[in-house]
RNA sequence: GGGCGGGUGGCGAAGAGGCUAACGCUGUGGUCUGCAAAAUCACCAUUCACCGGUUCGAAUCCGGUCCCGCCCUCCA
């Protein structure tokens, strides 16, 4: 489950600053939220509960807490009273005294110990608010996620997540009324993640700045972004710069080469077969999948794990390149070590489709062709000028000569797949008639317009370059 | 000031007492190619911030020093 804390002090003087109503803001702001979080391919919670929706559970968890002595009211508060708690700074590691000591803020008088927190807090005006035993107000931050982790997982669950910048004081008094409520363990194992920094600036959940990632998301793909996020262990701190994405698009680009290689060598995407074969490969391929899984059993180590999907790629690779594939074992060889390989890439959702996102370059590639029409007219090779418009018309793109130029005219997009499987082959002729000029020009263009040719013995192969 | 975490090759990043200190990027040389690209093969840290100590053995444990990050608020 995922919790939203749709009421808090920052949302209320968010919505007051945008005159908006603070429900409805952070509704906005989870719809937001789900966006790039979909395009990162990260999975919906079963639950997603919010606060708003939960205000009866928490007055009444908050109830228990002041019949058992762990609470008091004051003037419509509601603190919690830390001292009661003895176990109380055990996950931060940090003592009372400490906190006393390092106290650099005016203290509330009406509080029993400065360190005491608020469970619910007396509505100020203007401010969202809801009945309670102690009058008009809300719930304080800290107590929403205990009350709802608990209700929908149990007094006792396994994982507890979040910034490694919340383990004090929230996690922490997590801890203190949950477990002071229940008298049972709150967690059995806290993940803390790493601060995300973008060109070293701090990035978090909170309002305002996670916008950040969308920009990210504009100017690499989804699976690079989320690729980089996997190549670093959790725990690790984390800093987003333009430098680094490229290198994790050409590190991601080596495993996906394999996949391509793969597919080439089977002719088709189909990987399962069904003979099962003895080989070499196989037994390398059985040997890192376990150890990708003792790396990822060891504390979610995605970047351990991506070390032996790359072993494994290298493995892949360099029996394609001594393969005959003309011989059935090889294939199925392949197959089965391609399998592995697509699987543990699938655990970590590396994999992900991003096929469609060179259409954009359509254009470019258009005026590639038309400026090679205009100079083939020029040195009166008609022949190859007008193949190049038959091929334009019969993809519906009207070609119209004018005195200062041509231009290309269509109503709906050509697929970008079709106009670079014409240009491969084209390029083949030239290649054939030894035109090698030609035959290098056109692909010193298609470079310059993102997309890069390759000859391959199974034939040419061309590659968006994403951007 | 106090608490927590961290400093590993040109860069990124695993490793947490004993296999050649993973893996990726970059770089160098060879194979392949008309030339490329991709792929492939080989090479690139006697050393893990610094100084001591424990141990047969330390990047990993202990003490100290120097840097860096986060937290110390009724901010989710």
């Amino acid at each position: 489950m995922q919790n939203f804390t749709d009421v808090d002090d920052k949302i209320i003087n968010r919505a007051r600053e945008e005159g908006d109503d603070p429900i409805k803001l952070a509704e906005h702001y989870i719809h937001e939220y789900f966006i790039d979080a979909d395009a990162l391919g990260i999975n919906r919670a079963d639950i997603h509960p919010r606060v708003s929706e939960h205000i009866p559970q928490i007055i009444a968890v908050i109830e228990g807490l002041i019949a058992k002595g762990y609470a008091y009211e004051v003037d419509g508060d509601v603190y919690f009273r830390v001292k009661s708690f003895p176990e109380y700074g055990k996950l931060s590691g940090r003592s009372l005294d400490d906190m006393l000591a390092g106290a650099r803020v005016e203290i509330d008088e009406r509080k029993e110990a400065p360190v005491d927190f608020a469970l619910w807090k007396q509505a100020k005006p203007g401010e969202p608010y809801w009945g309670s035993p102690w009058g008009a107000g809300r719930p304080g931050w800290h107590i929403e996620c205990s009350v709802m982790s608990t209700q929908y997982l149990g007094e006792t669950f396994d994982i507890h997540g979040g910034g490694a910048d919340l383990i004090f004081p929230h996690h922490e008094n997590e801890i203190a009324q949950a477990e002071a409520y229940t008298g049972k363990p709150f967690v059995n194992y806290w993940m803390h993640n790493g601060f995300i920094t973008v060109n070293s600036e701090k990035m978090s959940k909170s309002l305002g700045n996670f916008f950040i990632l969308r920009d990210i998301l504009a100017r690499f793909p989804q699976d690079v972004v989320r690729y980089y996020l996997i190549a670093t262990h959790y725990r690790s701190p984390l800093d987003f710069d333009d430098g680094k994405l490229e290198e994790a698009r050409k590190a991601l680009g080596r495993l996906k080469t394999t996949m391509l290689l793969a597919e080439e060598f089977l002719g088709g995407t189909e990987f399962r077969t069904t003979a099962v074969v003895e080989a070499e490969l196989i037994t390398r391929g059985m040997e890192l999948q376990e150890k990708f899984i003792g790396a990822m059993d060891d504390d979610f180590n995605s970047a351990k794990a991506l070390g032996y999907l790359f072993e494994l790629s290298h493995q892949i690779n360099a029996f394609i390149a001594g393969a005959d594939y003309n011989r059935e074992t090889d294939k199925a060889i392949l197959g089965q070590a391609v399998e592995i390989f697509h699987n543990l890439g699938g655990v970590l959702g590396i994999f992900m489709d991003t096929k469609t996102v060179g259409q954009h370059r359509v254009d470019d590639v258009l005026s590639i062709i038309l400026d090679m029409r205009d100079g083939a007219r020029q040195d009166k090779n008609y022949a190859l000028a007008d193949s190049l418009r038959d091929f334009l018309n019969h993809h519906h793109i009207k070609v119209e000569d004018k005195a200062n130029g041509s231009q290309v005219r269509y109503e709906k997009a050509p697929e970008i797949d079709e106009i670079l499987n014409f240009l491969s082959a084209l390029r083949q002729n030239f290649k054939v008639n030894k035109e090698y000029e030609r035959a290098d020009r056109l692909r010193e263009e298609l470079k310059n317009a993102g997309v890069t040719l390759k000859d391959t013995k199974e034939g040419v192969r061309w590659k968006i370059v994403d951007t």
